[in-house]
DNA sequence: GTGAAAGCGCTAACAG
DNA sequence: CTGTTAGCGCTTTCAC
């Protein structure tokens, strides 16, 4: 059975098919005795409005587009969440679209999405670097979270790394530690350098310093192990690490040798993975990058483009530090 | 700058709107050199054709919902990733919708996609346990993947957690290991069942059975470890684990008491879920569902809906099993 | 071969 | 207060 238009609805209520619209939408003056027959001849035909009329109309479709380089992944799904929540109260329908990191299938979502007129775009990735800027026409806004463009051109929503590194810095400071370490990721990785920037610039406030270099690795449980067994000799009271999966390899390698977490050593970890950071033992402290909240702003910033606004420039989310027991005082 | 329409680029060619249009879409007979200047026409204006028109006057949009119950969790990732992609080289756009388990939210959702007039539904979760049908016009095709709808009324793709016990129990009775324990999820889980009914059957049919009782528990490390603790007794050369995560709990037990693994104790887990797998060490053996495949299929299933016919019934994909350190032969 | 016209479902401006 | 009309951008008959 054909869905029902408007056109029938305004048959079965007897009315033109521009009451219908009007009584539907609120719309005109009509007599409350109208409205509400059309309002019945609506129901009774489970009468819904077509979307793509109506958008083709409009000149605007409330949609937008959702495209990621990470294959929702790990850091991009909460980001998601957070704009697909902002967004869909405002009625507006999200467009999935996972470029798998290449360029040409980037282009041709780009271009998909333009035909079907979306209001706006979303970029994400796994990494707060500068990326090439997506190529859609200006008249299409665009935001970035979790990722940047190299250019500048458009706003972009990050977490802020480099609080996240004072959280944790600060946070083993206030439970007495004083010789604290820190390992994580490849150095290449800009957030790996703005928490060891946040970490060490914490210490240095303190008035003591980070104990042993800063390690440089991988983001692995095997690279936390190694490393933990390097740090050892220099007697660190705790470990800041640069993600859960380093920490959990840390945290292996201590028991290896006998230090306890916490009462020898405690521990921080990085991203607040849920299923790492509880699964170990004990309980892993970690640094939360608020992800949805830099989901959920990014769609603000881009509802806000889409009214005519022109936001710009860096926008930083506040990391939170959540307190388990690998550092209870 | 407003965008070129069909109007701007027949203009421009100098011809009509109807001809420009069977000369882009190759319909219709028109000399070559018309066709030609049409195309160098919309090729100068940028002209890409509105999706939503098309949409509109086909009566189709060339979309598809894609709702998951899962919060775009671990589960459903991979199943919309496959999804995505086997539409996405149809040309078909992918809506994404994340109902937060929520009843009314999901019913929402539906609404909206049935006012956005989406060719088909694909519908997942993150247990293949049989949940309320999705409530939604006939006319419009629902395909379930990782679910399944409790009337039986539309297809459905489930991984086949049964064979995957098998895969486990048939890889440790292949290494020599006899005296094969199990340790799994919750009992009420569909999954669990299925996964140790397939495991004893396998064991069996090699003239042996499951070394102790097949303890029901949790998802976690933490029963692992515990669960483990009680098997010890019992001596097991192998133990077959409902989830990596599990298995992880497990050889922690068994690294804390002296037995090693695999030499002692060969370990299986399943999901074969990256870090967790990759991270333990020895790296896990694990049984992956092939969730991509599912959601590849499930999105096979649709379009032949979409396209017509009737697929109906509960599919399943076999599971297959990556063999790491924990049970190198 | 090409153009004119109708219409997909809807809204908004204007008559009446 | 309500009905008629035009038109969003496109495709598809049907004349010429």
């Amino acid at each position: 059975m054909r869905r029902a238009t408007i056109r029938d609805v305004a048959a079965a209520a007897g009315v033109s098919i521009g009451t219908a619209s009007k009584a539907l939408n609120g719309q005109g003056k009509l007599r409350a005795e109208t409205r509400e027959r059309v309002a019945n001849a609506a129901q009774q035909l489970g009468f819904a409005p077509n979307t793509l009329a109506q958008a083709l109309l409009a000149g605007r479709s409330f949609t937008v587009g959702l495209i990621t380089t990470d294959s929702f992944g790990r850091f991009s799904i909460p980001v998601m969440l957070g704009a697909e929540d902002a967004l869909g109260t405002g009625q507006i329908s999200v467009f999935m679209c996972d470029t798998r990191d290449d360029p040409d299938r980037e282009q041709r979502y780009i271009e998909m999405l333009s035909a079907r007129r979306v209001d706006g775009l979303i970029v994400t990735g796994r990494r707060i670097e500068p990326r090439p800027p997506v190529r859609v026409a200006p008249s299409i806004p665009v935001v970035y979270a979790m990722t940047q463009p190299a250019d500048g051109g458009a706003p972009a929503v990050l977490p802020d790394d480099e609080s996240g590194g004072r959280a944790a810095a600060g946070h083993l400071l206030g439970i007495g530690r004083r010789r604290i370490a820190h390992i994580t990721g490849p150095e290449r990785f800009l957030c790996a350098r703005l928490r060891a920037r946040g970490f060490a610039a914490a210490l240095s406030e303190a008035g003591t310093e980070p104990c042993g270099d800063i390690l440089y690795g991988e983001w692995s449980e095997r690279w936390g192990r190694e490393a933990a067994g390097q740090l050892l000799a220099g007697r660190p009271d705790a470990i800041f690490c640069g993600s859960d999966q380093i920490a959990r390899g840390v945290a292996d390698t201590l028991r290896a040798v006998g230090r306890r977490v916490p009462e020898d050593v405690a521990l921080v970890g990085f991203d607040n993975w849920a299923p790492m950071a509880l699964g170990a033992l004990p309980s892993l402290t970690s640094v939360d990058m608020c992800l949805e909240e830099v989901g959920r702003i990014a769609a603000g910033h881009l509802l806000a483009a889409i009214g005519g606004e022109h936001p710009h420039g860096v926008h930083t989310v506040p990391c939170r530090l959540v307190v388990r027991e690998s550092s209870a005082a």
